[in-house]
DNA sequence: TAAAAGTTTCAGAAATATTTGAAAGTATAA
DNA sequence: TTATACTTTCAAATATTTCTGAAACTTTTA
């Protein structure tokens, strides 16, 4: 196989990956683009690379730059503007899992601490209730705790913990 | 709070969740549904309760047989099929983990192990994009392996694994 | 066998999400 | 200051996903 139709190929499994995970498809592109190619891009590079529109690249590298993984480089001399990603794989996957906690875990157990307070007649149902949605809560906290390990401890940590599994 | 407003919230949480991991809105509300209910229920029932139409409940639940997280109940003397989903939250957490490494880990695998295979004139230029998609194919491979145990394990083996942590 | 009770399917409708491109905005250079 | 080079915004267009409901299908009962 061509570096070229590797390169596409990995673009686009980033891209499908992406979108069932919540993170939209153009995203993932981009990302899986910057990861790519060592020099940074301009917007002008990744619209003529990826066929995108100079508004959806934009929205979309911003969206990237909010998650923390896509940085801007100004270039001396250069007026335009340049982005890049980090390639180290580790870096992205704990910056991933921190926002990722951040805008999904969080909200979910706002939820499941606030329904704890539910009462009513029928105290057997009750009891019932705040079973269920206690057990996902304790796992939930669990969770939560092991992904904040990770996205705090060093690539060391990791490999430690795979050989005690 | 009432605990039907608990409950309401709950469904509604639930869903919103479920969107913003790949899981359609409506087959995770079904799901926190049956969560919430001792006895099995009828389409008919989540139907109305959660004002759906019949097609709609049909394909989610279905879905939801596929995933393995529920189950038809035949009751004796009753012709209606009735659906219902276990309480044990490990066991959840276990099963659509098993799900997920199959439908979305699985697949990433295979490009990235795929485009290792990648050659061309530029042998600097083929090196570094091995370089990068063999890091990340390394990190899913541990990953992946997390999983499988994870989702083969009982749960003793995470309450002791939490406590190496 | 026919009617009744239930389930499944799927084409089209509705709702959501994404993308475009042109206009407005901003910063730098002349 | 004005022209130029670039970035940002956002309303409208497009694409995708989800949902509906009626018709087709299946199974059970009379």
């Amino acid at each position: 196989m061509e570096l070229s139709e590797a390169k596409n190929k990995f673009i686009e499994a980033w891209g499908t990956l992406g979108s069932s995970w919540g993170i939209n498809k153009a995203m993932a592109q981009i990302h899986a683009l910057l990861l790519l190619s060592n020099e940074s891009l301009s917007m002008e590079d990744i619209m003529e690379q990826l066929q995108m529109s100079r508004g959806n690249v934009n929205m979309n590298l911003r969206a990237l730059m909010d998650w923390g993984i896509v940085k801007k480089d100004l270039r001396v001399g250069e007026r335009k503007e340049f982005f890049s990603t980090g390639k180290d794989v580790w870096e992205l996957a704990r910056q991933v899992s921190k926002e990722r906690r951040r805008r999904e875990i969080e909200p979910i157990l706002n939820v499941l601490q606030n329904v704890q307070g539910a009462s009513g007649e029928n105290k057997k149902a009750v009891a019932e209730f705040k079973k269920v949605t206690g057990d996902l809560l304790n796992f939930s906290l669990k969770i939560d705790g092991i992904i904040e390990k990770f996205s705090k401890s060093d690539q060391n940590w990791f490999y430690k913990l795979l050989t005690k599994l």
